[in-house]
DNA sequence: CGGACAAGCTGA
DNA sequence: CAGCTTGTCCGG
């Protein structure tokens, strides 16, 4: 019987364990094998995570497991996940998860890897992956000369099948893009040209087995891929690249790593590449000519001539493409305020004033006061006593009138609005040939294509409060021109702003989004923030200890922020050493973001 | 996380 | 003080 150190599959259990293997399951078992065994009297799952532990011969006692339940991650990705836990100072469960299939893998297929590649190819990629394949072959020398990442930048309607064919004329690539439709329809196109095609998550067994492109979203950074040669990030500069649920890890970061580990190469590719990819390898792009060609045509609205008190969303310039018939117009209108009116969700009650009947409308500290008269109550229905109360947004509601009267013909509301007018956009093309949409910046994701989009008030995001506010307004750039499609199609991106002169809106009319790196790089490197500093957000219960035990930590500054306490160090390693020494209370709930994207 | 067990609260 | 709730501890 030898031992083994696992991981619990238990949420909020942070711990390792060692137990005994049987002999008759020891062939069957190595890192990353998901065992059952009984911890604390319940029969639990587990992840072997090391065989034989050094420091597991002198303990006494040690419970065999009971039996081997299936396939897991490969040991590769069991240390990786090790080192992403640390990284990100989280558990490493939530990695493990990531990792594994979601049943239960019993046996492997066999592998449909068919080494094939197709053409056309793309000469840049080609070069950037030989230079490295022949660094690497030439052991001898300095190995590790090519850093093994390249970033290339491509404008928003470039076609990226011959990137990928070029990675895929390596050996096995991982492809991870920002959405799984996105995925699902470049992974078609692969299987049309004759490759062997794992989608995840539901592919994990064929991607364990061995194929020549694993594809997929986030978690397909930890997909099984055996063999890699390339991983491919799409669109690096995208937030869903990353977390929102702690740990808040970076498939960017993941993937580097993993390549690194392996000998594989890392290529990022985007419209408008972060500052952490411009960190890590010098961008790689087509002519400026080319590049331009490949952003749609802007027409910038110049609203700073307008009264304040008259500010209209609509301008005259908007209301010309809202009346050409068969011109379909997304306008995109962020109305992130409080909301103005409710409705109580249980009883649909409109939430009014006991005193003067006007809507009650949400202050920021979550009370219901009367514009009108100043009465004040609690957040409940004044009928049913219901605290779940749904948001109108009366702003989006409208517009929506207001467009349609404009317009004279039917304009459709995407998402975030009242239940009548919930439709997605396929429906509400076919059932009235709807060609007008308003929405938030969900309306992007939702329609396909267009002839104008509409950013009714970019200052919005232009002028947000956020560090990374200009790369998220770049980010919804890219998004409206992808539904514009390159130039010679001639959408139109309209910006209606009151700053014409915006670097973001300059970068965009040129399609040049290169223009705004070196003031970008000037604001972040002055103020120490990522990628030239690092920080995390700590909250929860227990949140003030830890913070407090932190303070005074050689290169760590504790601050109080918005939500919850910020953690700032010279740089990542430091920041995360400091993180894992920080005191926990053994009743604390601490929700860790190491790098949170909105702050 | 979830079971075990201890300490606190209530009602007769 | 039985019977119950609530809190804290701990797992191989």
């Amino acid at each position: 019987m030898r031992p083994v150190r696992v991981v619990p599959d238990v949420t909020g259990l942070d711990r390792e364990f060692d137990y005994l293997v049987p002999d008759h399951l020891s062939a069957r078992v190595r890192p990353g094998t998901i065992v059952r065994c009984v911890l604390h009297g319940r029969r639990i799952k587990a992840w072997v995570t090391e065989i034989d532990p050094a420091d597991a011969f002198d303990k006494v006692d040690l419970k065999p497991i009971i039996e081997v339940v299936g396939i897991g991650p490969d040991p590769d990705l069991v240390e990786l996940s090790q080192w992403a836990a640390h990284y990100w100072v989280g558990r490493r469960r939530a990695f493990l998860v990531a990792a594994t299939a979601k049943r239960v893998i019993k046996e492997l297929p066999r592998s449909q890897r068919t080494g094939r590649s197709f053409e056309p190819q793309s000469p840049a990629t080609a070069a950037m992956l030989n230079a490295h394949s022949t660094s690497t072959d030439n052991k001898s020398a300095d190995s590790h000369s090519g850093s093994g990442v390249g970033l290339m930048r491509l404008a928003p309607s470039e076609d990226l099948l011959a990137v990928c064919a070029s990675a895929i004329a390596q050996g096995p690539t991982l492809i991870v893009m920002p959405a799984v439709d996105a995925a699902q329809i470049l992974a078609a196109r692969l299987r049309r040209s004759g490759i062997a095609v794992a989608m995840m998550p539901d592919d994990w067994s064929l991607a364990a087995a061995g194929v020549d492109v694993v594809i997929g979203s986030r978690a397909t950074a930890l997909a099984p891929c055996p063999g890699m040669k390339v991983a491919i990030l799409i669109d690096e500069h995208d937030e869903v690249h990353q977390s929102e649920a702690a740990p808040t890890w970076h498939a960017r970061d993941l993937l580097i790593e993993r390549c690194r580990r392996v000998d594989a190469f890392m290529l990022m590719i985007s419209p408008t590449p972060s500052l952490e990819a411009l960190e890590l390898a010098e961008p790689v792009h087509p002519s400026s000519a080319r590049e331009r060609e490949g952003w749609p045509c802007v027409q910038v609205v110049d609203r700073s001539g307008e009264l304040p008190w008259k500010k209209s969303l609509l301008s005259s310039e908007l209301i010309e493409h809202l009346r050409v018939p068969g011109r379909r117009v997304v306008c995109v209108s962020n109305t992130t305020g409080r909301a103005k009116l409710l409705a109580c969700r249980s009883c649909q009650e409109l939430i009014r004033c006991e005193i003067c009947e006007a809507a009650l409308a949400l202050d920021d500290a979550g009370v219901l006061v009367c514009g009108r008269c100043g009465q004040q109550r609690p957040s409940v229905c004044g009928a049913c006593g219901s605290t779940a109360l749904a948001n109108l947004r009366p702003g989006v509601t409208r517009l929506r009138e207001e467009l349609e009267a404009a317009a004279g013909r039917p304009v459709v509301q995407i998402g975030g609005g009242t239940t009548e007018h919930k439709v997605t956009a396929e429906e509400a093309v076919q059932m009235m040939g709807a060609e007008i949409f308003v929405g938030t910046e969900a309306v992007l994701h939702r329609v396909p294509s267009a002839d104008v989009v509409a950013f009714l008030d970019v200052d919005r995001e232009l002028l947000a409060p956020r560090f990374r506010a200009t790369d998220q307004a770049m980010a919804l750039m890219v998004r409206a021109a992808r539904l514009l499609g390159p130039r010679r199609r001639n959408g139109i991106l309209l910006l209606q702003t009151f700053i014409p002169d915006h670097e973001v809106i300059s970068a965009v009319v040129a399609g040049a989004p290169a223009m705004l790196v070196a003031a970008e790089r000037a604001r972040r490197k002055a103020l120490s923030l990522p990628p030239y500093g690092a920080i995390a957000q700590v909250s929860g219960h227990g949140a003030a200890e830890f913070a407090a035990s932190l303070q005074g930590v050689e290169g760590l500054q504790v601050g109080q922020g918005a939500n919850g306490f910020l953690l700032r160090g010279t740089d990542r390693q430091h920041l995360s050493a400091a993180l894992w020494a920080g005191e926990r209370g053994s009743t604390s709930r601490l929700r860790i973001a190491v790098d949170p994207p909105r702050i």
